[in-house]
DNA sequence: AGCACGCCGACT
DNA sequence: GTCGGCGTGCTC
């Protein structure tokens, strides 16, 4: 009889000992049945070890799928780094299927891309320098530089993953790349059909398909001869999981490049302060088109300002297209009670309710909780509400008040929720059937509009006030690339709502975000990331004082840890969310053995641990 | 007595 | 994470 460690797949269990007749190799992954457990569990084979004391359950059954060598260590790496157990760290990865096999086959690609100069030298640099950041200005052409190094990767015969923060929110990145690579590029994000998935990993494997384009969990598929990742975008957040493990996707790219030596790109024209530090980069500030942008500041405090709108009224007047960033969704964000003062509040989440006039109703950003509009204040049944915090739909409804006769669209998670409704959009806008487009942080991400000569970015404090060390980082990026979807052929023009036009205009004028990085550094030294590592546990529970309790007691455990610091501690900022109270402590140290040891100590099951933390 | 619900601990 | 066991407290 032989006996393994398994780790079970998405369970925060320790690996458990079973037993077979079968000899088995490592990351095998098997079938077992656990105690009072209705179905089975799907488990992987990380150790041969020796009969135990207790008695063994059998392995049920043995799968033709395996973990190789590199996804148990990348893994292995996830779980420590990351805190998870190994089974959480190991469901990230698609297993390989062992009765597929390489055919081999020479084709060669030829993407007929004749690079610039300051391009070639891009090109050369990255190629040189093995992982390098490309901070490559909106427009300066840094999806040729990708691939033209694709391309010579796969004609040497391996295989590229292209990274983007939001996939389905890039069709033009798809259509070049479908020009190029035709049937040999696959796309692959979370929302891509099960069957779809079989068959992208069947082809993958079988060699047919050479580059995978997608969305973080690309980096976890079946690579047998991986040697060139690039991310796009680098800067976003979303690269960063929001679910266990909390993986930032760009910072493993990173790790798995220098350990495995694969080549590595990252691309951004607002680098983030971490990548700028870590790798060296190479500046591409040449734009093909000689694009000179004008900003304005405007210092009113909300709404469209009478300034504003003259500006987007001359725009469209001489048949030019606006796009108008705000950074809430919905018609309003708080309902104030005029009479009482209370705001309506989700009741399952300490956050104000969001206006949705189009659906009729009040509805939570955080839990999805809808409830009708009230007619008076439910607090002291006799006030009026009062509406603060505009959102888009309501800028919308403002601007079709202003512009009868013009065509306004919306560009937010509400009015965009699938890929077609995606597509036909950003279709109709850059065929001028649309004159201006209202949208949050989606207008920014990456999308090529033509025609664009106005854009309005309206509530750009409030992500500059925001309480975090990264607040200048998100605000000015934003504001860049917002900034750098007007006028991509020819003048543009970048109007601002904001009362902070000294620190925005300083980095925007000349167009210098080097230079923010540069001083940002120095303001960061010895105190945040990158030089420091920061994690935020959070205690969530149903039960308010048992998780203040259990909050209480960690505090006083991890004060007394050696090599790390307790920044702060108390209510999350958002206090109540879908029933639950949370509290959060903020660790930091320079020290990132001694922070590790210290959140892996943790042990409460109230606990949520986020390594490098957006905070 | 019967049950719903929340809490707790085991899982090889 | 998921499940069952067990105690509490409410209802018929």
């Amino acid at each position: 009889m032989n006996y393994y460690e398994l780790s079970l797949l998405k369970s925060p269990l320790e690996p458990l000992t079973f037993q077979t007749e079968e000899e088995l190799e490592l990351g095998v992954k098997v079938e077992v049945s656990l105690r009072n457990r209705k179905n089975l569990s799907e488990a992987v084979v990380i150790k041969k070890v020796d009969k135990p004391k207790f008695t063994c359950s059998d392995i049920v059954s043995i799968t033709d799928y395996f973990f190789d060598k590199k996804m148990l260590e990348i893994a292995k790496f996830i779980s420590q780094y990351y805190v998870c157990s190994l089974g959480e760290a190991l469901s990230i990865f698609s297993p390989f299927n062992k009765s597929i096999s390489l055919e081999i086959d020479n084709e060669k690609f030829d993407s007929n891309i004749q690079l610039s100069k300051k391009q070639e030298e891009a090109f050369s640099f990255c190629e040189e320098k093995k992982q390098a950041l490309l901070f490559a200005n909106t427009g300066s052409g840094k999806t040729e530089v990708y691939i033209k190094t694709i391309e010579k990767i796969l004609n040497e015969g391996s295989q590229a993953v292209l990274l983007m923060p939001e996939i389905s929110l890039t069709p033009q990145m798809q259509k070049r790349l479908d020009k190029v690579f035709s049937s040999s590029v696959a796309i692959w994000h979370s929302k891509i059909t099960k069957k779809k998935k079989q068959t992208i990993l069947q082809d993958l494997q079988e060699g047919k398909i050479k580059l995978i384009a997608g969305a973080r969990s690309a980096l976890f598929l079946p690579y047998k001869n991986l040697k060139l990742i690039v991310v796009d975008e680098e800067h976003d957040d979303s690269y960063k999981s929001d679910s266990k493990p909390r993986y930032q996707a760009k910072d493993l790219s990173i790790y798995i490049a220098k350990k495995y030596d694969i080549r590595l790109i990252l691309g951004s024209a607002t680098a983030s302060i971490s990548s700028f530090l870590k790798l060296p980069f190479y500046r591409l500030k040449e734009t093909f088109f000689d694009t000179r942008k004008r900003v304005e500041f405007d210092d009113s405090s909300q709404d469209l300002s009478p300034r504003i709108l003259n500006k987007i009224k001359q725009t469209i007047a001489n048949e030019n297209q606006v796009i108008v960033f705000l950074p809430t969704r919905a018609n309003y964000k708080y309902q104030i009670c005029t009479s009482c003062g209370k705001s309506v509040e989700c009741p399952y989440c300490s956050v104000s309710m969001s206006l949705h006039k189009n659906d009729l109703a009040l509805k939570c950003h955080y839990c999805g909780y809808t409830q009708k509009i009230p007619e008076v204040c439910p607090s002291c049944n006799n006030g009026v509400i009062h509406n603060l915090r505009v959102g888009t739909a309501q800028i919308e409804e403002k601007l079709n008040e202003e512009f009868p006769d013009k065509i306004i669209k919306r560009f937010d998670r509400d009015e965009i929720k699938t890929d077609s409704k995606l597509k036909t959009v950003l279709n109709d806008f850059n065929n001028n059937k649309i004159d201006i487009l209202v949208g949050t942080q989606m207008l920014s991400k990456g999308h090529d509009y033509h025609n664009v000569k106005l854009a309005v970015v309206l509530g750009i404090d409030s992500i500059l006030n925001m309480n975090s060390y990264k607040a200048r980082e998100k605000a000015l990026s934003l504001l860049i690339q917002i900034a750098g979807r007007s006028g991509r052929k020819g003048d543009g023009e970048v109007i601002v709502q904001t009362q902070n036009s000294e620190f925005f205009s300083d980095y925007l004028q000349n167009n210098d975000y080097q230079e923010f990085l540069e001083e940002e550094l120095e303001f960061r030294q010895e105190l945040y990331p990158p030089y420091l590592k920061m994690a935020k546990v959070i205690f969530a529970h149903t039960n308010g004082l048992k998780v203040k309790d259990e909050l209480d007691k960690y505090v006083k455990i991890l004060k007394q840890k050696e090599n790390i610091q307790v920044v702060g501690f108390g209510q999350s900022p958002i206090f109540k969310m879908a029933n639950k109270y949370r509290y959060e402590i903020i660790l930091r140290s320079s020290n990132v053995k001694a922070l590790l040891q210290a959140l892996h100590s943790i042990t409460s099951s109230m606990a949520i641990i986020d390594m490098d933390t957006v905070y």
